[in-house]
DNA sequence: CTATTAATTTAGATCCATCAAAAGCAGGTA
DNA sequence: TACCTGCTTTTGATGGATCTAAATTAATAG
């Protein structure tokens, strides 16, 4: 019953959400699809009409239950679509995302289902992101932001990256920073600059931009001098 | 670049054609869409100034090469993700049409290539159509309408079955009547009912809706009293 | 040759998603 | 307090696909 774009709007909210919080804003929506503000401000409207968002005029939106049931029945659709892409039709996992995201509107639940089963209920896509399964439980788990997660000197495991810019996934796997990876911040520049040394002992210089998509979690460590200082979020 | 219902639209031109040949009329394309005649002229309209169809006003259309190409493409990737639904999902013949029409219109050439390679260039789809291969070429080969093509007595093998109608369909895998089987026809009542043997000596009656979508190629044979008429065309 | 009929096309309208340009609001600064 | 400045919203318009109702055309039966 959703239209193509509405799904769209429902999946950039709920991305946003899970990394910024509510409220979500016009701009930051209008960014993620690479819409005018303009049109966002009009489908944000009918989409509050219809149940899925609530909305403060000026301020932004926020996923209500409705609407978080539709976006995680649209990422697990995505997710499960990359997994397959990538363990059935061997594609690069630099190159999945796109071909999920036209085919994520398109797959019935069945298909769905059947491609889950075939792919023996896979937990992740092949960028560590969490599958839903059917009933939509379990949210989310994701892992923390590189720089937040990790003062320099401490080590954790690479959760996940995030799939939105190709160029950024290739300049990672590179690297060989992929999700399972164990990583340590060796130090973090004033201007962005993390530098990391990965298990194999290389060093990168990752830009914040890049850094900005790893997520990691914490190696439950002694000796380095960190303090337990973790992000929480509700 | 073309829309989903330009697709649909030059998939049912293609289809008509190459059953009744053109021109093909408005009605008969709304037929085939479930769509009014003022949508279909609507579209035809825009179809030959976009170069896919010539057109002639209270007469019909019918494909131009660049439109039989795109028809072409579109056929190519639904037949494809027929035979990968019923060989890698497990989705039974009767159950593929609709899922393949959704997905059609969304996957990459990149997707259609690599499915292609897994079933490992596949012939035709569970249906028994010819999937035309990446270059477009060997247009079809079809087969003829059941009672078109025998007479009493004579025997064929199905060829390929229509996939329009999921209840058709069902009958017929029922009856044992599938791409492959050889059937010999027994009668031809002159209410349309079709009486045919199985190979395995069973009886059925297909009633005229039914026969309509079996299409055979016939035996080449001996003792039987047929005429050497057979139905031709261009 | 005309009148009826069936199909086709035209006319006019709607819905959805989108945009550009103009107007409005809110928060910070002087 | 009064004013910028940067978002956000409103306004008005467009293109694509569709429909209903009315007008037109082609084919056929007298």
């Amino acid at each position: 019953m959703p239209t193509d774009a509405v799904e769209d709007y429902l999946k950039a909210i709920y991305r946003i959400e899970s990394r910024a919080g509510p409220p979500v804003s016009t701009s930051q929506i209008a960014g993620a699809l690479d819409k005018t503000p303009a049109t966002v401000t009009s489908m944000v409207e009918t989409l509050s009409e219809r149940g899925l968002l609530s909305r403060e005029k000026y301020t932004g939106v926020e996923l209500t239950p409705a609407g978080e049931v539709a976006a995680l029945e649209v990422v697990r659709r995505h997710r499960l679509i990359e997994a397959f892409l990538a363990e059935q039709l061997d594609y690069e996992p630099t190159e999945v995302h796109d071909e999920a995201d036209a085919l994520e509107h398109h797959v019935s639940e069945e298909f769905t289902r059947r491609v889950e089963r075939l792919l023996d209920y896979p937990a992740a896509d092949p960028h560590g992101d969490p599958i839903p399964p059917a009933d939509l439980s379990t949210p989310e788990d994701a892992g923390t932001a590189l720089v937040a997660a990790l003062a320099p000197g401490e080590r954790g495991t690479v959760a996940r990256i995030s799939d939105r810019d190709p160029d950024v996934l290739e300049f990672l796997v590179d690297a060989g920073i992929t999700p399972g990876t164990t990583v340590e911040v060796v130090d973090v520049a004033s201007f962005g600059l993390v530098t990391v040394r990965t298990s194999d002992g290389d060093e990168h210089g990752l830009p914040e931009a890049v850094a900005d998509r790893v997520y990691v979690r914490r190696a439950a460590e002694s000796s380095a001098a960190g303090d337990g200082q973790e992000a929480s979020d509700a």
